[in-house]
DNA sequence: TCACATTTAATTGTTCGCAATTGAATGTCG
DNA sequence: CGACATTCAATTGCGAACAATTAAATGTGA
């Protein structure tokens, strides 16, 4: 009886969803830690390098949005990259308030090395791939409505 | 067919579960900052709190184990915590080592003033109990694999 | 055109999160 | 008992993450 009641009360840490969430970001991130220690990345630095190798080019602004980070976050971390000499920090001449991040030849070869970062997130996962991408939708769906009461 | 292979690229950030853990970790985050900040609390410091709401008188270790996090991060936020007179450190007398956390009247009765919180997430996260739960047994599945791997 | 609002990035200050190190207390084994 | 390893918390240094503010560029409307 009293087990049934805790395994129902709210406000226990292991009945909380956004734990779940919480604590599996930080075990992927350790996960991460030691194949983009290779790369001399970050995990938030890895994302913005995804978002570069999908399109060069980009206001600091869009990638705040693709990533949900703001200047405060990304100005810091894209010097960083900056002196690492993967991206180059450029004002748009059409509009002089944006900044636009390149890749430099560096950044781009970098890609090439990070190939096989996803396999070993795979296997690390220990999981079938339709298994993952039916909870990274579940997932996604559950940010999208999170993000859409933080708007309102 | 390129958006076919797009859909299909292990590269692209869309399709990695890692981030949707990251950024769902973050609109959380977001969710939960108003409330916890009636509290007097952020979302780390919460999490201990909720800890020590089940079990009182904890090892700082405990807390720890529990939570994923380490001392490097833990004994700065439990200075803070007894900054705000909401928990007491001392050294165990047993173990001279261990540092034990117990929470203050005050530490206690924020408890009660915290109870509405998982409701309103419940609410924020617009999702049936059932399906949340089921997620979060995933979630936690899928971290416990991954945690696995850095053991090894 | 000119006052005003909006957009954008940078800056400042606080709190996490973790690796690496330090130092004290305890355990272990010869 | 005594050398040695182990455990535990604290500390240091660095990189996020975000709120709040600042400052410059652009847009808008009278």
């Amino acid at each position: 009886m009293a087990r049934k009641l805790s395994t129902l009360d709210p406000q226990r840490l292991d009945n909380q969803i956004c734990f779940a969430v919480y604590s599996a970001a930080h075990a992927f991130n350790r996960v991460y830690k030691p194949l983009l220690d290779r790369l001399g990345l970050t995990y938030p630095q890895y994302l913005v390098m995804l978002v570069l190798w999908e399109r060069d080019d980009v206001p600091l602004k869009d990638i705040g949005e693709k990533l949900f980070l703001d200047s405060g976050t990304l100005t810091p971390l894209l010097k960083r990259l900056e002196a690492a000499h993967l991206v180059k920090r450029t004002r748009s001449s059409e509009d002089e308030r944006q900044v636009l991040i390149a890749l430099t030849p560096q950044g781009h070869a970098l890609k090439d090395k990070a190939r096989s970062v996803p396999q070993s997130i795979l296997a690390a996962s220990d999981c079938s791939v339709p298994e993952l991408v039916a909870m990274k939708d579940e997932i996604v769906a559950l940010r999208d409505r999170l993000n859409a009461v933080i708007g309102e």
